[in-house]
DNA sequence: TCGTGCCAATGAATCGATTCAAATTCGATT
DNA sequence: AATCGAATTTGAATCGATTCATTGGCACGA
């Protein structure tokens, strides 16, 4: 294997003269430089990181953490993430938890191993232990989707509640007055959050309601249950507008409407999901939904955590982000 | 930061014993591997990677690149390495290319200067350049979902031309006799494997015809328009068996036939799809279709890896799994 | 000619874990 | 008590890039 040795020797200069080609390249004259350069690429040399970073201390690399990375949410996240840090000259080294906090307790590990500069983390379940941890080891942490209620770390996070106050607001402005909000237990924050929204926007109409229908989990199939329980009704016992916590549960809830019950959306019915995943415009009827900024979110956290790389004492901050309305067919 | 002699300074033993204690717990009393490791709890102490691999000359890490982490064939296939690695005391790096060269470049770069122990990647376009250089630089490198034409390196694939014969064969088996493949340009390898297996099935029923219709791209969209195209012509001009390249082509037909034309699936016409993504079997009507094992993908792929990085001298293997047939109610 | 600055280049010291030959301790045996 | 062999422990050398105090060379002005 090449080293920097090899190289000095070859281009006949001190092993100083190469560090500073490549780090410092004004401090070198043109032509040694030249010189060094051209062994380099004759000789195929390649930094070695692990004594670069040996010397420096730490390393140039940033542990990212996420629930799943088949979720467009986090992969939209991570790749701006990346390119983000790319751009401060860091490196992702991305892991996927998979909700299981063993894979995540053993990313942990072998990011503090690694002496990553900081780490980001979409975390699994409760974290204070492992936070202490990193925190008792000087490594900065940013939280993804979630807030420290001690106001510990900086975060980035969605402002849930308005996500849910302009999905149901959207139906309302469009004459809906009877609305159906479904998703799973509450016990689960943005669930929680996003209903919440929706109340609030159905206070604001004296002539509207709001019925609440539990489904067994956030997905198609527990959607579409849902969707065949109200689909029995009369016609005129059924809401006229159908707020979903996510767009699976809006496509289930689709599937039996239009087909188990042969309604129209949306003249018979709105509906309308959140997250905006692929599926969602290329539903058979295009499917209204609620968006979060995922590549702005990505690349927030990512300077978040360089600011507190940088100024360690500086406060954690948490950042709110907006999400932002998508009009489709299944809300004309 | 607690470094491994400030615990030998505290437990009173040479740096060496703390090493052992670490790496060969066996050549240690008991009683001073307990001292040391109760010391290094005590300060908190962690194992600086960078120093242990500059010694070791090589790192512990695979890096993995693949084409889009969010396609839950590669995060499923990503999941099962990083599992399989972790077993054999190694790390993944894993890198989303999203079928861009730069990216993908840059990932490569990174990984050089980690000096992983190899790669597995599923390459963008043509790598073989990339290829030259890795293996100039000694590092060892697995092919997935792809096959090099040169045998150079080993690699793990799916037979696709054996998932298009099963899917059709399938059909065939249930009296269906007109079928139609829909999928986007044949100049995507995959795709003209997979129906060159539909042409093998169609071939062993001498009353059986096999019609192409190519569609625009392999999305829902795509699928839809050409499931309309499909669907205008008459009940007896109509295949009564559809294979579609994958299965967000198969959803599209699913649309357009069940909505726009009232057809029924399967009495008037069956469908497969290919992939078994998630919504395969959430779909309105359950959707039968081809999977690949990507477990097994993932852990045969570290394996192969593995194998070369021990005996670099060995010659390449080219490893192609065999695709399963999922039956579902798209084919009854 | 000598001194003063400045620009380039030098190379030893350093980071932290591992390795291994050498030193030490321990126990059993004579 | 002396000896031998095995079991432990020691600590200097090593990996490769970076850093920085020091040296070398050169130009310009006095």
């Amino acid at each position: 294997m090449v080293s920097i040795k090899d190289v000095a020797d070859q281009a006949q200069v001190a092993v100083g003269t190469v560090s500073n080609v490549l780090n410092n390249p004004d401090r070198v004259a043109e032509k040694t430089r030249e010189r060094v350069l051209s062994v380099i690429s004759e000789l195929g040399f390649v930094r070695n990181d692990a004594a670069r970073q040996l010397r420096a201390g730490m390393s140039r690399t940033i542990g990212l953490i996420v629930l799943d990375v088949s979720n467009p949410f986090f992969s939209s996240l991570a790749r701006a993430a990346e390119d983000r840090a790319a751009e401060s000259d860091s490196t992702v080294l991305l892991g996927d938890s998979g909700h299981d906090g063993e894979r995540e307790s053993r990313y942990l590990d072998v990011f503090e191993q690694q002496r990553v500069k900081g780490v980001l983390i979409s975390p699994v379940g409760n974290v204070d232990e492992r936070l202490k941890q990193l925190r008792a080891h000087g490594v900065p942490v940013v939280l993804v989707d979630r807030v420290d209620p001690q106001r510990r770390v900086s975060s980035v996070s969605v402002d849930d509640v308005a996500g849910g106050y302009m999905a149901v607001k959207h139906m309302l402005t469009r004459g809906r007055r009877r609305i159906a909000f479904v998703g799973a237990s509450t016990d689960i924050q943005q669930v929680a959050d996003r209903l919440a929204g929706a109340q609030q926007a159905v206070a604001e109409y004296p002539d509207a309601e709001l019925e609440v229908v539990e489904a067994a989990a956030m997905t198609v199939l527990a959607g579409r249950a849902a969707g065949e329980l109200l689909a029995e009704r009369g016609l005129e016992a059924l809401p006229d507008g159908i707020f979903c916590a996510n767009d699976l549960v809006a496509i289930g809830v689709m599937q039996a409407v239009l087909l188990i019950r042969g309604l129209r959306i949306p003249e018979d019915l709105a509906l309308i999901g959140y997250d905006d995943i692929d599926f969602a415009q290329s539903a058979v009827v295009p499917l209204s939904t609620v968006r979060r900024p995922t590549e702005l979110m990505g690349r927030t956290a990512i300077e978040l955590l360089l600011e507190a790389i940088d100024r360690p004492t500086s406060e954690s901050r948490q950042v709110i982000f907006q999400p932002e309305l998508v009009s489709r067919g299944s809300t004309l």
